[in-house]
DNA sequence: GTTCCGATTTTCT
DNA sequence: GAAAATCGGAACA
C-alpha cells in the first residue's frame, strides 16, 4: 500500500477522519518497525468548532493545525500523556484528526514492553496509550507524515461498518458527532463508561 | 462488574 | 491561575 498523499489530507476534516479508518500507522523504533491499523478517530476543526484547540485562532500551540496538511500535531495533556493528530484542510485553514485507537499489527513485542502489559486489546485503545506504545512524543510535533521516515501513514481499506458518535472527553461542542470507529472492533477505546452514558452510547449510526 | 479520584505540566487568559 | 481531546488504580458491589 502507498502512503496517504498530501491531497488525501487536504480535505474537509470529518471526511478525512472517516477515511483514515483502516489506514496503517508506521513507526520505525528501537530497531523494529511498529505498524498499527487505525480503528478510531475524531475530527477537530477551527472557528466553527468550540471543542478544538484552534477555536480561538493561531497560537504557538495551534500553529501546526493551520499549516500544511499531512503533518503530525502532537500535544501534551493532563501532565502525563501525548496525543497524536494529523493535520487536514488546505493550508491556512485549521483542522486535525485525533488518532484515538489502533489495532497492533507488527512490532507487537516492542509495544508490549513499552506499555508494560501484554493484552492486545489494551495496548493502543486510547490516544495516550497509542502514543506510549509507539514512542510518539513532542519531538514529532510538526513532522511531515507525507515524507517522514520516522512516522507516516499507509493508505488502507475503510471498514464496511463505521460507527459515529459524539467526541469523548470534551466539555464543549458535545453534540457534534465527529467520532468515527470501526463498529465491533475490540481495539477501540474502552473509554470510560461515564463518557458515553449521557451521550451516544458508543455510536448510533453507520456512514460511508 | 462500576464509579471515583488524583497525578502532573503545558498552554493560554 | 485555571483548564485540559487521559489513564490507571482503588474502592465498592
Amino acid at each position: 500500500m502507498p502512503r496517504a498523499s498530501r491531497s488525501f489530507f487536504s480535505r474537509y476534516t470529518p471526511d478525512v477522519a472517516r477515511d483514515l479508518l483502516g489506514c496503517v500507522i508506521v513507526r520505525p523504533l528501537d530497531g523494529a518497525t511498529l505498524r498499527a491499523r487505525i480503528v478510531e478517530v475524531e475530527a477537530y476543526r477551527g472557528a466553527d468548532d468550540p471543542a478544538s484547540h484552534a477555536y480561538r485562532g493561531i497560537t504557538k500551540r495551534t500553529s501546526v493545525m493551520f499549516g500544511q496538511p499531512g503533518k503530525a500535531y502532537v500535544y501534551f495533556i493532563f501532565g502525563n500523556h501525548y496525543c497524536l493528530n494529523v493535520t487536514t484542510e488546505v493550508e491556512g485553514v485549521a483542522g486535525a484528526v485525533l488518532i484515538r485507537a489502533a489495532e497492533p499489527l507488527q512490532g507487537i513485542e516492542v509495544m508490549q514492553k513499552r506499555r508494560g502489559l501484554s493484552e492486545l486489546t489494551n495496548l493502543m485503545s486510547g490516544p495516550g496509550k497509542l502514543t506510549k506504545a509507539m514512542g510518539i512524543d513532542a519531538t514529532l510535533n510538526g513532522e511531515d507524515m507525507v515524507v517522514s521516515r520516522k512516522l507516516y501513514l499507509l493508505a488502507g481499506v475503510v471498514p464496511k461498518k463505521i460507527g459515529v458518535s459524539t467526541r469523548i472527553g470534551v466539555s464543549v461542542g458535545v453534540e457534534t458527532e465527529w467520532r468515527y470507529f470501526e463498529q465491533g472492533s475490540p481495539f477501540v477505546s474502552g473509554a470510560r463508561m461515564h463518557n458515553y452514558r449521557n451521550r451516544a452510547a458508543g455510536g448510533r449510526g453507520v456512514v460511508g
